[in-house]
DNA sequence: AGACTGAGTTCGAAATCCGAACTCAGTAGT
DNA sequence: ACTACTGAGTTCGGATTTCGAACTCAGTCT
C-alpha cells in the first residue's frame, strides 16, 4: 500500500481528471501530443503523419487549443498561415505520453519495438518512477499494486 | 534534451502506442482503471460509479478484457455471476493514471482538488520522475521540454 | 492563365454513444 | 405460490461523432 488516493469520484479530485479525459482523453489527442513533441507543427503535417481525417483534426486542435495544450500562432502573413505549437501545458503531458509508451512497449501485444527512452546521457533505458522528496527515495511503480483506497483487500 | 525517443510513427514504436491509444485511448477506459484500482469490480458498482451507460460498458469491458487489462472471474456459482479484475498489465498502466491525474490538478481549469496522492510512509506528496538505473539519478519531466527526434529546434 | 500550397469546410454514409426499458436466473420474504 | 429484488447483462431508437473524399479560398510560382 504505497500510494493512498487517487480518490474517488464526485468533487474530490475525481472531478478534474474527469475533465481532463474529457479533454485528452480519446484516440488522437495524446498522439497529437506526441506529434507536437516530435516538431509537427502544421495543419497538414499532423494530417499526414497520424492519418486522422480532416475535419476531426480541425476540431481536436480546436479543443486542444482551448483548454491550453496547444497555441495557434501565426507565422506567415502574406497568406495568413498559422500552425498550432505545444504550451507549457501540453509539454507537461510528456510524462502521460511517457508512461503509455512504457506499457504499449512491454504489454501491447503487437510491434517489437526497439528501445526508444533513453537517459541521453548515459544511453540507458529509462525508468519512471515515483519519487519522494523528504524521503529522498524513489518507489517504483510495482509497488502501487495495492493502491484500493476505499477499505479494499 | 534529455529523451530520444518518443519515436516517429509508422513500423517504429509508434505502431504500440497507437494501438495502446485505440485500447485505452477513449473516455472511459481509463477511468475503468482507475475504478478497478479503488477496488471496483461488479458491473452495477462500474456502472453506479462513473456514470456510464451499460452498453457502453459492457462493451469497454470485453474489449479491457480482451486486451489483457482486466480478466472476468466468476465469483458465485448459483445465479452465476462474473466480476472484473485487473491483470498485472490494468495495474501497470497506474503510472500513466498518476501521470494524468497529476497534469488535472496542475493544469485542469476546474476543480481546485485538495493533494490526492501521497507516498503513504510519510505522507508527502509524490512526484513523478525519471529514473536512470545506471546514473542513480532522477530527472523531472521538465526535462522533457527538449524531447523533438528528428532535427528540431 | 494554370498549377500548386496550406488550412481549413462541406457533404452524406457509417460507426458510436446515450438513457430507458427489458431479460433472465436465482434468492428472499410473506 | 406470489411478489419483490439482485446482478449482469441485452435491446431499442434517437442523438452525436467519425470517417474519406471533394471542395474552398487566398496567395504564390512559372
Amino acid at each position: 500500500m504505497y500510494l493512498r488516493g487517487v480518490m474517488n469520484q464526485q468533487g474530490q479530485s475525481g472531478a478534474a481528471i474527469e475533465e481532463t479525459l474529457r479533454v485528452v482523453g480519446d484516440r488522437w489527442s495524446i498522439l497529437l501530443v506526441r506529434a507536437g513533441l516530435r516538431g509537427i507543427r502544421r495543419f497538414d503535417d499532423f494530417c499526414d503523419d497520424l492519418g486522422i481525417a480532416r475535419p476531426v483534426l480541425t476540431e481536436r486542435l480546436r479543443r486542444l487549443v482551448k483548454f491550453g495544450i496547444f497555441e495557434r500562432v501565426k507565422y506567415q502573413d502574406k497568406p495568413v498561415r498559422y500552425e498550432y505549437r505545444l504550451t507549457e501545458a501540453g509539454l507537461a503531458l510528456s510524462p502521460a505520453l511517457v508512461a503509455l509508451v512504457r506499457w504499449s512497449e512491454e504489454y501491447s501485444q503487437e510491434a517489437t519495438s526497439e528501445t526508444t527512452l533513453v537517459h541521453a546521457p548515459c544511453g540507458t533505458e529509462l525508468e519512471q518512477a515515483f519519487w519522494c522528496r523528504s524521503c529522498q527515495t524513489t518507489f517504483g511503480p510495482h509497488a502501487v499494486k495495492g493502491v484500493g483506497v476505499n477499505g479494499e483487500s
